[in-house]
RNA sequence: GGCGACGUAGCCAAGUGGUCUAAGGCGGAGGUCUGCAAAACCUCUAUUCGUCGGUUCGAAUCCGACCGUCGCCUCCA
């Protein structure tokens, strides 16, 4: 299995380096609800998890709650609540929201707030080492001490400066040092130091927290391309210098950012549609095919035309499980070239696209061979396998409610009576009105069925 | 200004030197089935891959220029 590595820009082969495959991915700061640019990395992380677990992996996979910082902060003094209550009421949203979408939890995520100690011992040992120093009770790093810095964002130093968009800082030695440690002001939430009051800076959580739960080197590491910097550079840079092991990651992953209309998905943009505005209108499945039909590393640009279109490419792919009735009475069909190319195009830094290419196309393949009579029992039950693989279950997910079933079955049963007595004009009728109040009647050989339509409009 | 990515059918989106007269999905057209529908199935729907040059026996795929879009350089998945 080959992945595409951010930081030397290549697909390489995949091996874990222990029995255990490493996974740290970068969680979210929770002080707004979770949007479905969010849902669209952890899907893409999701599968690279599913997948390797499929291949036979045991996989440790981490995920940070980043839950002090200044939006926080902002966030809760304007709602008048405390800081850790407001994150806590976003992470449980966020955990929900994951929930919905069929993403498997990570088995560990690690908060802030609760490594602050762990946090403290890595910034001393870099003041200690001389990649860190202090000013004016805030805590810097020594970007100049680390001669890679910039290899992943594939940048220079000097680029940068350039780039004119750097602020001074009072107490930096220079103005791309990045803060490890930040003096208290007052109101904030603090933590003592031996600098002072203060909380953690940014990046310096996720190599603190990295470390701990997974140690010195992790196969994987990813999260949003908008982090490789500074995020991911600073974290190289803190981690490799408190370790001085190399490398910290081995295979930094990035996705590409979910668009809306003409530009990124952010919480700063305001542009964005959250994960429970998205799931009102489309099922969790739709969602998930849709953002798996475009590459994790390309940027795809959300749509309702395209969560729509996927709600209705489900349907294909349902419908080519349902059971088969009667007994077969040709050849079986055979999955094995199909589950083939699916395991090619998988093996390929996950190309999603292609693999769903191969779903449809063994989804045809059912549906034609049952018609001519062909076992494919096997063939079914390798869509569903391999749909598991990328999250999918294709059950449909009827929101049956015990309420109106029965009248609805009632009135179907009515509607058979009214066609075998020819009186078409009534039963056209129910079913027209049945369909104007989003039940959608199927006549088939095995009788009529029934379902509900999304509203999706 | 610096760095990077991308531009493939009506729409979305794979493919990155020959198997490509380009996968798959949505949409559209015709047909089979059906009381009529729906679903399913079959057939069709890009001789062409932003534009212009170049390299090559051969390019959507490599190189150059140009046009356009986006991302990062500041918080962000």
């Amino acid at each position: 299995m080959k992945l595409y590595d951010t930081l030397t820009g290549e697909k390489r082969e995949f091996a874990p380096l222990g029995v255990e495959v490493k996974v740290y991915v970068c969680g979210i700061t929770p002080y707004a609800p979770t949007h479905v640019g969010h849902a669209m990395s952890y899907m893409a992380f999701d599968v690279l998890r599913r997948y390797l677990e499929f291949r036979g992996y045991r996989l440790r996979h981490v995920q940070n709650f980043t839950d002090v910082d200044d939006k926080i902060i902002r966030a809760a003094t304007s709602q008048g609540v405390a800081t850790p209550q407001l994150a806590d009421r976003y992470i449980e949203e966020f955990l929900e929201d994951m929930d919905a979408l069929n993403i498997l939890r990570a088995h560990v995520y690690p908060r802030v707030t609760q490594e602050v100690p762990r946090i403290l011992e890595m910034i001393q040992a870099l003041v200690e080492k001389g990649y860190a120093y202090h000013a004016n009770g805030d805590v810097y790093f020594r970007v100049g001490r680390v001669s890679r810095y910039g290899e992943l964002a594939h940048r220079t130093l000097d680029s940068m400066i350039a780039g004119a968009r750097v602020e001074p800082g009072e107490g930096k030695e220079h103005p791309m040092d990045f803060a490890l440690w930040k003096a208290a002001k007052a109101g904030e939430p603090a933590w003592g130091s031996p600098w002072g009051d203060g909380r953690p800076g940014w990046h310096i959580e996720c190599s603190a927290m990295a470390y701990h739960y997974l140690g010195p080197t992790l196969d994987i590491h990813g999260g949003g391309q908008d982090l490789i910097f500074p995020h991911h550079e600073n974290e190289i840079a803190q981690t490799e210098a408190f370790t001085g092991a190399r490398p910290f990651v081995r295979f930094w992953l990035h996705n590409g950012l979910l668009r809306l209309g003409e530009e990124k998905m952010s919480k700063s943009l305001g542009n964005l549609v959250t994960v429970r505005e998205a799931l009102a209108r489309y099922s969790a499945e739709a969602l998930r095919l849709y953002f798996l039909s475009s590459h994790y590393r390309s940027p795809l640009s959300y749509t309702d035309e395209g969560v729509a279109s996927q709600e209705r490419a489900l349907e294909r792919l349902r419908a080519a499980l349902t059971p088969q009735d009667g007994s077969p009475s040709a050849a079986a069909l055979d999955p094995d070239p199909y589950r083939q190319r699916f395991l090619a195009a998988m093996d390929d830094d996950l190309n999603t696209p292609q693999a769903i290419a191969v779903l449809f196309d063994l989804a045809r393949a059912i549906n034609r061979s049952r018609e001519e009579g062909a076992d494919v029992h096997r063939a079914q039950n390798t869509l569903r396998e391999l749909g598991a693989v990328l999250g999918h279950s294709f059950t449909v997910a009827q929101p049956r409610d015990v309420d109106s079933s029965p009248f609805i079955e009632l009135l179907i049963e009515i509607r058979g009576e009214l066609r075998r007595h020819k009186q078409y004009e009534l039963a056209d009728r129910l079913r027209d009105r049945l369909g104007s109040l989003g039940i959608v009647l199927e006549d088939t050989p095995r009788g009529t069925i029934w379902k509900r339509e999304r509203a999706a409009s």
